[in-house]
DNA sequence: TACTAAATTAGAATTATTCTAAATTAGAAT
DNA sequence: ATTCTAATTTAGAATAATTCTAATTTAGTA
């Protein structure tokens, strides 16, 4: 294990990026992306970074999560809830929703097939396809 | 034009439903279903019946749009946006979403096509697919 | 007609998020 | 190295959407 590799390739995504390279952000990183996939709101963030020792303020959370997601190194999901979700899985992908536990899931886009889909109003370009496939227990 | 066909089948849903028939709830569907399909948010629906003439408060058109989508009258559409849409149409459908514009648009679902999904996880069932296509300008 | 549970309401409370303005800092220029 | 400047961080206030509270009113039943 020379170094998770998840976290290397978030912090190359970072150092190509126009955002400067500060102790905050560098920290969130490797706090975000040492397990992997995962789903998160600010709050969640903000309490996993504070037990790591490090303190970073919520609003710099918060502006370094809409940092991070409009220069591609998070993704934001909405599903049918009342937060926003950050997910750092950057590949396409689609999501299970349970309403009753919150839980929000991945779903590899190899295992959706869209086969058909409308088209796109004039003068709009398609920017993505967001399945949620909704479920209960 | 013997009244409107919308109307009448929302109310016919209220009528069946547990809920009572209070002049607020019947004003509501009245307003709500008078233009065939169509997405607003707890605001809009505030200030579109307050132009009707009749007043109901911002707590019960709350109370009102929420019990009415638990009670299938109405459907709940979260898009890539800060607040919660509603919507008259009931049949199965997908939506388009702008983010620039704020946008949000009927697919009907007989457009889109899944033809392939994953199962559904260890003792929970599918709920509903819900597809958003995100597009911009 | 009276009764009771449900519904409505104003306004306070809550929650997630963004804004503000002052202090700090990264990285470029010297 | 030192200085400089724009970007960043921060605490706390502000905002926006939504829910809650507790008092009043009403629908539908007895």
């Amino acid at each position: 294990m020379t170094g998770n590799s998840h976290i290397q390739k978030a912090l190359k995504m970072l150092e190509n990026s126009p955002l400067k390279l500060t102790s905050q952000r560098v920290s969130l990183i490797k706090t975000l992306f040492k397990d992997g996939n995962q789903h998160f709101s600010a709050e969640d963030v903000y309490n996993k970074v504070k037990n790591t020792g490090v303190r970073i303020s919520l609003a710099t959370i918060y502006n370094c999560l809409n940092q991070f997601t409009s220069h591609g190194i998070l993704k934001m999901v909405k599903a049918s809830s009342d937060k926003v979700y950050f997910d750092t899985n950057l590949k396409s992908h689609h999501h299970f929703f349970c309403k009753a536990s919150g839980e929000l899931t991945d779903i590899d886009a190899k295992k959706v097939r869209i086969s058909k889909l409308p088209k796109i109003p004039q003068g709009k370009k398609l920017n993505s396809i967001e399945v949620i496939v909704n479920i209960s227990d």
